[in-house]
DNA sequence: TGCGAAAATGTTATAACATATCCTTCTCGC
DNA sequence: GCGAGAAGGATATGTTATAACATTTTCGCA
């Protein structure tokens, strides 16, 4: 299968965390997940079948892409971006966790963070409202450095 | 024409959003507004057009009550919830203000929360990132005290 | 009161995002 | 190779949201 350029370094990462798993990481897995990675920006699905019909030169269903992505999900290499409705490879994947970030609405650059400070406010703020959480979703949504860059306000 | 009972609280609230800027509280805003406030989870948008036909006993287009939410989040007395797309009645409508959420998993439950410090702790992290923040999405889910009462883990 | 500008609403169509159902193909242990 | 279960494909449909354009309502103002 055809498949965008993927460094050694993201193939080993997805094949250890799937085989930790169980779980098979197919070549169209793959594909999806190298095509997320060289495309270096937040995917739509329906952007990344295109991707994908492109490289692969045939129809891809929109399903098979979804399913693609709920099995990187699963699998801690992909996040979806909600007030989006995006799609990104993770940029910390070499372990567990939950992630915040940063959306430029100029320029469309996502920066991944993480900070247990954070998570941690999060689980007390839910804590005083009687609330178990499970997971948090963190968008802030602004101006990036470069392009905050020369603006003052 | 028809519109759910609304307690005078909220009319009020909402009459002197409007007013304050410009904005005019038309009796079809305020029937969406009024049924949110109804039913008191949060609603998508087709859910909110069927309750409307029912109750007006006519059809309405779906850009007609996109633009009627959009109409009253800019008044800020209705909120988007970003993992559900769905809209929701702002709880503490009387001061300006960003908004966390927590959503139950289980009973579909949403509360607002306000939190300055955990306002104060992501513009820290932006700024940390060289990002100027604009607005924040937080949604965290898990259990209400509710639905997770009577369990352990 | 009637006119004009601007805001709001209505109509129709379509774009964008996501899932259901059912069937075929592939993988892997045996 | 054979059977079980995972993965993938085909077709259809459900759900969320917007575009383009016509009509109606509101309201200041002469």
């Amino acid at each position: 299968m055809r498949t965008a350029p993927l460094a050694a370094k993201w193939r080993k990462l997805a094949e250890g965390r799937c085989e930790k798993k169980g779980a098979r990481l197919t070549p169209a897995r793959l594909a999806a997940y190298a095509e997320m990675l060289a495309c270096g920006r937040p995917l739509s699905a329906y952007e990344l079948i295109a991707l994908l019909e492109r490289r692969q030169e045939r129809k891809i269903a929109p399903l098979t892409v979804y399913r693609q992505l709920d099995f990187l999900m699963q699998a801690g290499l992909v996040h979806r971006l909600q007030s989006t409705q995006t799609y990104l490879p993770c940029d910390h994947p070499d372990h567990a966790h939950e992630s915040q970030f940063l959306l430029c609405s100029s320029c469309g650059h996502v920066d991944e963070v993480e900070s247990r400070g954070l998570e941690t406010l999060l689980s007390e703020i839910a804590n005083e409202h009687g609330f178990r959480p499970d997971n948090a979703v963190v968008e802030v949504k602004g101006l990036c450095g470069s392009c905050a860059g020369g603006e003052q306000g």
